[in-house]
DNA sequence: CTGAAAGCGCTTACAG
DNA sequence: CTGAAAGCGCTTACAG
């Protein structure tokens, strides 16, 4: 059933060596040689091994991707980004999702990412600890981080800590003063990852208008529900309730949006919403945003790998993507009805 | 660097022989030397290369997967239980994603399929055309379909039809008639695809109601916003609006359920919605639904593949996978309120 | 219980 | 331009 290439090398009248040169396109073949070559694997659906390959050239035509979550939005694009990138190359993408403190997480480094199976490796949100990351170097091929910032391996990333500060500029430019942030877990280790950029960003904006003393956190899961929970507990208190939220990202706000709703706030009457992202559900949402493209940033993670495969020189260690607001109607001036319970005064 | 076999065997004073005995457990070896053996090959950090073994062996420790979206929930789901699976097997998952009408898709069934990397291949929610389901059954390793149906390859799916009837009963349990399906693309084929079959259970459900006049149905795209969009549409009008919605899936369900809160509909009061797939965010919008288990499905995909792999006969043509019915607070009894602009009345 | 040899499917110097 | 030979890293009969 499964044909070799002797297969096709007797078929063709040729020897092995031939029919690999003349299938492979290096090396001499004769035009006649190669058209022979060619039909005859053809004619009997011949298509390489390429673990058969590997063990002379090395190459696996195989990339590994290490991931936490696979179902959550941003992942997902990224995922499908790297996919098609590597399908156009004629590579192969095996997936790792890594369950977090699970002894699973140990044996994805120690045993499947050590197997040799692969030309280069992107982390995904990934924080590999010390000894993870020696490893992951230890295995000499080139490494690429999306997301989440990992020492001494160059990764893509939007300007995270920049992108909240703007969104939160945004939220002042309009008047707002209490403004609160909803932010991902593991925020409190500012600057740290992507979470703890964001509040950092945040923080920074809000200190530089002068709003410093007004800033409030509450933290909570990257999702929809997350959001949903933390607002339903940050607005239910009608005299504290701030005029605007800056979500860490747009499952947060979106899931805030909800229970504003449900909660009788209009929106951006009462409360006015920006996220971080660009969620597919965002346009559906009028949600203000800023917008990043994590399909493009696999697309660009994959290129990147490739590139320096083939020989090219490591990228800088940081890459930075764009990102950019994006202004629905979740957000509006402040007007004195949505900040009377504050005794806000506009203008 | 990366370690060979030669040098295990050649730090525990042992042939390639044994040393390839001592470590995969197979084949008489000294217990003595069987210790020595897996400790050189812990001290130089040795992981046998599943690409080479497989030349002699056939065993490439590789399944492959193919599905047409990754970054939908259903998708997602299935896709988390596989790996999960596969990882406890010691199995890599090499992914591809079937961009629908494009040459890559052919590509994929031609070339990558073809490369002989994978034990076994599993297929989500694709229908393999005749030419394709030949590629494929022409590989020679074992198959399986997860939702979509495959002829002549064993799947794994919930009872759509059933389950669609099942969730229309209750709306009709409920006391509504004038009740609407919000299906997905491709369902006006009925019975063949999951949309179609899920219209089907629709159809059969309100005629055995008596209610095959009142039948009524809108074909959207399933996600959130395509739900939103058709119920943007079939809700407008409120001289003709329905009482209740039997939506194709939970995300087109959910989409009802915004925009109808949208247009100032209360949920259930003025409108019932019932969804079919128990999406995760199905609890925080109160969603009545029928609810399936993707991951568990991906989990079961796999034992099966695995087993077949191992030798054991191949699983009935269809697997059904359990649903129940999972009532919350988005359908309520026709209240005499929510029927009035069509006339209805109630006990 | 262990080792030498052959071979899985491929590619790549090396002769010719 | 082409073929014979060696070898990539592994495993598996086969002797001993």
């Amino acid at each position: 059933m499964s044909s070799a290439i002797a297969d096709v090398a007797l078929r063709a009248g040729v020897s092995k060596a031939t029919a690999s040169r003349a299938l492979s396109g290096k090396g001499y073949v004769a035009e006649a040689t190669r058209l022979r070559v060619i039909e005859a694997a053809q004619e009997i659906g011949y298509v390489a091994s390429p673990n058969a390959a590997s063990l002379v050239t090395g190459q696996t035509k195989n990339i590994g991707v290490v991931m936490p979550f696979i179902n959550r939005w941003f992942f997902g694009e990224v995922l499908e980004g790297i996919e098609s990138a590597l399908l156009d190359r004629g590579y192969d993408m095996t997936l790792y999702n890594l369950h977090p403190g699970t002894a699973d997480r140990q044996r994805v480094f120690e045993f499947f990412l050590a197997r040799k199976r692969f030309e280069g490796i992107v982390l995904i949100g990934v924080e590999p600890s010390e000894s993870e990351a020696d490893q992951l170097v230890r295995l000499g091929v080139p490494l690429v981080g999306i997301g989440e910032p990992v020492t001494g391996i160059p990764f893509l990333s939007m300007d995270d800590r920049g992108a909240a500060r703007r969104a939160t500029e945004q939220l002042i430019a309009l008047g707002h003063r209490h403004i609160w942030h909803i932010a991902g877990e593991g925020a409190e280790a500012l600057d740290v990852s992507v979470p703890g950029k964001r509040y950092a960003g945040y923080l920074e904006a809000m200190a530089a208008g002068g709003l410093g003393d007004l800033c409030r956190v509450e933290v909570t899961e990257m999702s929809l529900p997350g959001g949903y929970d933390a607002a339903a507990h940050i607005l239910s208190d009608a005299t504290s309730r701030p005029t605007a939220v800056f979500a860490a990202c747009d499952e947060i706000a979106i899931g805030t949006m909800i229970a504003a709703r449900r909660l009788g706030l209009r929106v951006p009457g009462d409360l006015s919403i920006i996220g971080i992202d660009g969620h597919e559900y965002a346009e559906m949402f009028s949600l203000t945003t800023i917008e990043q493209r994590p399909r493009q940033q696999g697309h660009d993670a994959v290129t990147s790998l490739l590139d320096r495969i083939a020989g090219e020189p490591p990228p800088p260690a940081v890459i930075d993507v764009p990102a950019r607001l994006v202004v629905r109607a979740s957000t509006a001036a402040l007007t004195t009805a949505a900040g009377a319970h504050l005794g806000v005064a506009t203008a």
